[in-house]
DNA sequence: CGCCTTATTTTTGTCGACAATGTGTCGGCA
DNA sequence: TGCCGACACATTGTCGACAAAAATAAGGCG
C-alpha cells in the first residue's frame, strides 16, 4: 500500500505536469536530496555531472537549478560554481521570526475564512502526519507537515501570504531534517502532532486569537527544540538571540 | 552624488553580473515592459519571436522567462503558450492585505534595528523619489519608491521578510503604473512623498509603534487611491472589500 | 626565490536543430 | 447535419556542440 501510494504520487507529479517532464523530475529529486541533507550544504553541483547522472542534457538540469536558486536552496556564483545553499545558522533567529509571522497570520486567516471542506482536508492531512510519525520516514514527516500547514494557508484565502509561507516552510525543512537525524525515535514528536489537531479545532471554531496563539506556540516549540539540538550538539556556544520569537522570554 | 551613486549601482547590477549577461538583459527589459504595462497582462510571449527580437537564441530568453515566472509576472502553460501574468483585480484586497503586513513588520523592524548609515541611505532614497516626482517618469517613480522601501527592509535586518517584501513590491508596481497612467501630473503624489520622510523620522527615533502606524497608513493610502482609480474608471462596480486592510494586523 | 604572465582546464553561457505535445482544423461517417 | 477521428500547425521541451569566462597551474623573468 505504502509503496504503491508513494509511487502513484510520484508518477502523478511526474506526468501530470508534462511541464518539463524531465526538468521537473530533476527538480523534485534534487529538492528532496537537498532537503533531506543527502546533499550537504555547500556541496558543489556540477551541471554536466548531474546531466550524465540523470541521463539527460544540461538544459533540464539548468532549468531545475534555476528554480532551486529562486527557492533559495541553491546558489550560483556567476560563471563559476553552483552549489547547495549553505545554511547559515546565524540567521536562524531571523528565520524563526519570519516563520512565526507568516504562520500566525495564515492560521489566523484560516480561522476567519475556513470552509467545511477546508476543515476536512486539514483533519485528513493532520492524520496523515500522525501516520508518518509511526513510520518515521523523515522526508514524509516534513512533507506531510508542510502539506498540513499549506492546507491551513489555502483555507486562509490569501494566495500571496500562502506562497510566502510555502517558501519559508520549504527552507525550514532542512533545519527539520537536521535535528530529525539527531532525535531518536522518541515520542518527542507527539506534542507536535497534537498541536496540529488543536489548531484545526481552533480554526473550525472561528477562534482567531486561539488559532494565532497556537500557531505562535507551534513555532516556538520548533524554535526551542532546534535550539536544544544545537546546544547539545555544538555546545552552549549558541545563544542565538532567544528573544527573537516574541516577548514571552527566551529559553533562558 | 546621488545620481552618480545611483548610476553606479545600476551599472554594477548590469555588468558585474556576467551571470547570464544576455539573459539578464532580457530579464530586466521584459520586467520593465511588464511592470510599465508596455506588455499588457495576458499578452502571449512567444519564445522564438522574443529570440529574434533580442537577436539571440532561445536559451537566454527561456531563462529570463523562467525567472519572471518565479516572480509571478509571467505564466507558462505547459507545452502550449507563455503569457504575461494577467493581473486579477479580484485579488487586489488580498494583495493589499499581504503588502500591509509585510510593510508594517519590515518598517517596525527597521525602527528597532536601524543604524545611522541606514537612516542616511533612507533619506537619500526618499529624496531621490521626490526628484522623480518632478521629472514624472513613471518607471523611475515606482523604481525609486521600491528602492526606498527596500532600504527600510534592509535596515530591519531580516533578509527573509525583506525578500518577501521585495517580491510583493514588484508585483504591486504593475498596479502603480495602472493608475499612474490615469493620474494626471497632479500634486496627488505629494502626500506619498511626505509620508516617506515621516517614516524615516519615526524609524530614526526608534518609534516602533509610530513606524508601524505610518507604514499602515501608507499602505492604506495606496489602497484608497487605487480604489478611487478603479471606481472612476470602471464605475462603482468595485466594492472590493475595503475592510481587508483593517484589523487583521499580525505583529502583535 | 618570488612574482608576474600566460596556457590549460574546468565550468558555465549560448546556439541552432530536433523531438514531443497540445490545439485547431478539415474531412469522413453515421 | 452533427459528431468523431486524423492531420497539420504552432509552440514548447530537449539535445549535443560550441564559445566564453574564470580559476588554476605552469613557466619565464626580474
Amino acid at each position: 500500500m505504502d509503496s504503491q501510494g508513494h509511487q502513484k504520487a510520484l508518477r502523478e507529479t511526474a506526468d501530470r505536469r508534462t511541464r518539463g517532464g524531465r526538468s521537473n523530475a530533476v527538480y523534485e529529486t534534487l529538492q528532496r536530496e537537498i532537503l533531506t541533507l543527502a546533499l550537504s550544504p555547500g556541496e558543489p553541483l556540477d551541471e554536466t555531472h548531474l546531466a550524465q547522472r540523470f541521463g539527460m542534457s544540461r538544459s533540464p538540469i539548468r532549468e531545475a537549478l534555476n528554480r532551486l536558486v529562486m527557492q533559495g536552496l541553491v546558489v550560483m556564483l556567476t560563471n563559476r560554481s553552483t552549489l547547495v545553499a549553505p545554511l547559515d545558522l546565524a540567521k536562524f533567529p531571523r528565520y524563526v521570526e519570519a516563520l512565526d509571522l507568516l504562520q500566525r497570520i495564515n492560521t489566523r486567516l484560516a480561522a476567519e475564512h475556513r470552509t467545511a471542506e477546508d476543515i476536512a482536508r486539514m483533519r485528513r492531512l493532520a492524520e496523515a502526519f500522525d501516520e508518518t510519525l509511526v513510520e518515521y520516514d523523515h522526508f514524509e514527516m516534513s512533507s506531510t507537515n508542510k502539506a498540513f500547514h499549506m492546507a491551513i494557508a489555502a483555507a486562509g484565502g490569501n494566495p500571496y501570504l500562502a506562497q510566502q509561507y510555502d517558501a519559508l516552510l520549504d527552507q525550514g525543512r532542512r533545519l527539520l531534517h537536521l535535528h530529525f537525524d539527531f532525535l531518536g525515535k522518541s515520542t518527542y514528536d507527539r506534542p507536535l502532532a497534537s498541536e496540529h489537531h488543536e489548531m484545526v479545532d481552533a480554526i473550525e471554531a472561528h477562534d482567531l486569537d486561539g488559532a494565532d496563539r497556537l500557531a505562535h506556540a507551534h513555532t516556538r516549540q520548533f524554535h526551542d527544540r532546534f535550539l536544544d539540538y544545537l546546544r547539545t550538539n555544538y555546545g552552549a556556544g549558541f545563544e542565538l538571540d532567544p528573544g527573537a520569537i516574541g516577548k514571552s522570554g527566551g529559553a533562558r
